[in-house]
RNA sequence: GCCGACUUAGCGUAAUAGGUAGCGCAACUGACUUGUAAUCAGUAGGUUGGGGGUUCGAUUCCCUCAGUCGGCACCA
């Protein structure tokens, strides 16, 4: 997908349309009030403010009409260069303007204005030198948008937008938007039986069904038996807890807004938990540890609950219970380099393995003014985050710095992955915690017989495993590898009088080599059942039919492919089997 | 949570300027015995998301609740 706003001709040509659209909606709208109309990745919008009046899709027409009327006019667009207060004499009627100009560095700025017609807006530039030239253009959608991207301030109404020099860029992008749409993990998941929800159980709680559960299950084997190699330790515990614990991890006073609320019984408090970090504390604490016992790595596909604003949710990409990939590694200071470099060492073997390309590393730090999301220990806070500076550099690592980003108990290397289909989330983290040991008071008993504290690292590879399933339907566009495939193979006979038995057979022979097979012995023609194979995806399907049966071979067909290849079943068998085990991708 | 749209059978959809709903696929039954994306015929399947209001009559109009979707905000 075309990346507007890193395209200099494109840039150009969107924020140009976004002045078109303005003028179109100020000539059918005399009322409106502009506030921004910047380039974004997917185009351009423009914030308005158009009093009682709302705007829904069935009003984008019109208004795209005014437009292409007002680009047929061919008129210039030109610059003009103003003083501030001549900035404020000219867009007084203008709040929005008035407010963006005010704010402008001192009284000297030279502002720029740009004229098309009728129609004046303050724009540093550049734009394109006539509207003839934004003919090309297609509004996508509207919707509301807090002034300043604050929630605190009322809504304005947004227009988003994309133009393309020609009319074949335009319907060739459009079309590409149309198919983005097949591949959302929840259509997906819907179609290939992954995960279904129910108003009845409640939003954000989805559930797999048994396709999406084998995905699940094989994920799990996949990392734990990595973090196996690399002496991690799996735990299971409860996916609630006191209130004290939380209490005690600060957790109840940094993070509240986003848990469950509490619930009593018998007089005590629980709740369901939105990180299971101080579960994982408590069994550290349950033994006394030499130095010489570090690194402690403690895993578990952990069950969390957090809650997410209702308009938040996304399928199985964000809910409001999942189960994340954890693991806290209690180590001492000295330890702290060679294990993080372990940790991003991890991350990069996984995602080379399993074929994500399209990351970048964030460092995300606390914002310092922000006094009540963050732990409060300046000296903490700054001793973490020249280690994991000092760590990353040392690792050689490229990233950027995030302010504000931190966890409440401490900075963080995340893993941003961009999607095929929306916004760029995080996928790994690996996190620098001197916070949460302290307050569980866990220690080591140090070489000179001295108690102290461990320093935590937390971190999560796949993420959590409903994300990363989610991440990873829609970049597969739901062919997966055999190894996550819930059916690797699909056996199908021509003509069940003669072709069955040898059917059969290899169904049989895959299934004892713990394939997942399937037979498709149904009453039905070849092409029928080829093409429910070819919409379930399911990456080989067998044709075994009076050819295979009189040559003593096997004919498949890979999805997505058009070819057939014949082979000795033995070679097929062998080559299915080396696939799974190599989880080639 | 906020702004807006949407919700019709398992899935995908049609219709009613207010007179209780069609179609395709899937399912089931039968025939066909099949060579790479849909064989034919028949049967069954709906309180039109829940509740309330207006009306002689509501799936359609209004209110409300729930859910879904697109954005915003949030995402430790």
């Amino acid at each position: 997908m075309i990346n507007i706003k890193e395209n200099a001709e494109l840039s150009v040509l969107n924020h140009s349309c976004a002045h078109l659209l303005a003028q179109a909606v100020k000539h059918l709208y005399p009322e409106a009030k502009f506030w921004v109309g910047p380039v974004i990745e997917e185009g351009f919008y423009y914030d308005i403010d158009l009093g009682d009046v709302t705007l829904t899709e069935e009003d984008l027409p019109a208004i795209e009409h005014e437009m292409k009327k007002l680009a047929k006019d061919n008129k210039r667009i030109i610059r003009e260069e103003i003083s501030k207060s001549e900035a404020l004499a000219k867009f007084k009627d203008d709040p929005y303007k008035v407010d963006l100009i005010s704010r402008m560095d001192d009284d000297n700025t030279i502002i720029s204005c740009y004229t098309q017609g009728d129609f004046t807006d303050l724009c540093r530039g550049p734009h394109v030198e006539s509207t003839k030239l934004l003919k090309n253009f297609k509004l996508l959608k509207v919707s509301g948008a807090y002034w300043k991207g604050d929630k605190n301030n009322h809504m304005l109404q947004r227009i988003y937008g994309i133009c393309f020099p020609t009319v074949e860029e335009l319907e060739a992008h459009l079309h590409e938007l149309e198919e983005q749409k097949a591949r959302d993990h929840r259509r997906l998941g819907k179609d290939l039986g992954i995960f279904m929800t129910s108003d009845l159980v409640g939003k954000g709680l989805p559930m797999y069904l048994p396709n999406g559960y084998i995905i699940w299950e094989e994920l799990e084997n996949y990392i734990k038996e990595k973090e196996k190699r690399l002496g991690y330790k799996h735990v299971l515990t409860p996916p609630l807890g006191s209130i004290e614990l939380y209490k005690t991890s600060g957790h109840w006073e940094h993070y509240q807004e986003n848990m469950f609320p509490k619930m009593e019984v018998d007089g005590e408090e629980f709740v369901l938990r939105p990180m299971n970090c101080p579960h994982h504390m408590m069994i550290y604490g349950n033994e006394i540890h030499s130095y010489r016992d570090l690194p402690i790595r403690i895993g578990e596909i952990a069950r969390d609950c957090r809650y997410e604003a209702s308009g938040a949710l996304k399928g199985i990409e964000r809910a409001r219970t999942f189960c994340q990939n954890d693991a806290h590694l209690f180590v001492t200071p000295e330890q702290i380099k060679s294990e993080f470099e372990n940790v991003v060492n991890l991350i990069l073997e996984v995602y080379r393995e399993l074929n994500i390309k399209d990351y970048s590393f964030e460092l995300s730090l606390r914002d310092p003014e922000d006094k009540v999301k963050y732990y409060p220990d300046d000296e903490m806070w700054n001793n973490a985050e020249n280690t994991l500076r000092k760590v990353l550099d040392e690792i050689g690592i490229t990233y950027t710095e995030k302010i504000g980003e931190a966890a409440f108990y401490g900075p963080k290397l995340d893993v941003q992955v961009k999607p095929a289909v929306g916004n760029p989330y995080t996928l790994s983290t690996c996190q620098l915690d001197f916070c949460l040991p302290m307050r569980f008071n866990l220690n080591y008993i140090a070489s000179d017989g001295t108690k102290k504290t461990p320093v935590v690292l937390h971190r999560a590879i796949l993420g959590s495993i409903d994300r990363f399933i989610a991440y990873y339907l829609e970049e597969t566009k739901g062919l997966l590898p055999l190894w996550l495939s819930p059916i690797a193979v699909n056996v199908i006979p021509v003509n069940n009088n003669y072709h069955l038995s040898y059917a059969t057979d290899l169904f049989n022979k895959l299934k004892e080599l713990n394939v997942r097979v399937k037979l498709d012995d149904r009453e039905e023609k070849l092409g029928y059942k080829m093409r429910e194979a070819v919409m379930q995806k399911i990456p080989y399907t067998v044709i075994i039919g009076n050819k295979e049966t009189e040559s003593n071979t096997i004919s498949y067909r890979k999805c997505g492919t058009e070819d057939t290849i014949n082979m000795k079943e033995e070679d097929f068998i062998n080559q299915i089997i080396t696939e799974i085990k190599t989880r080639k991708i």
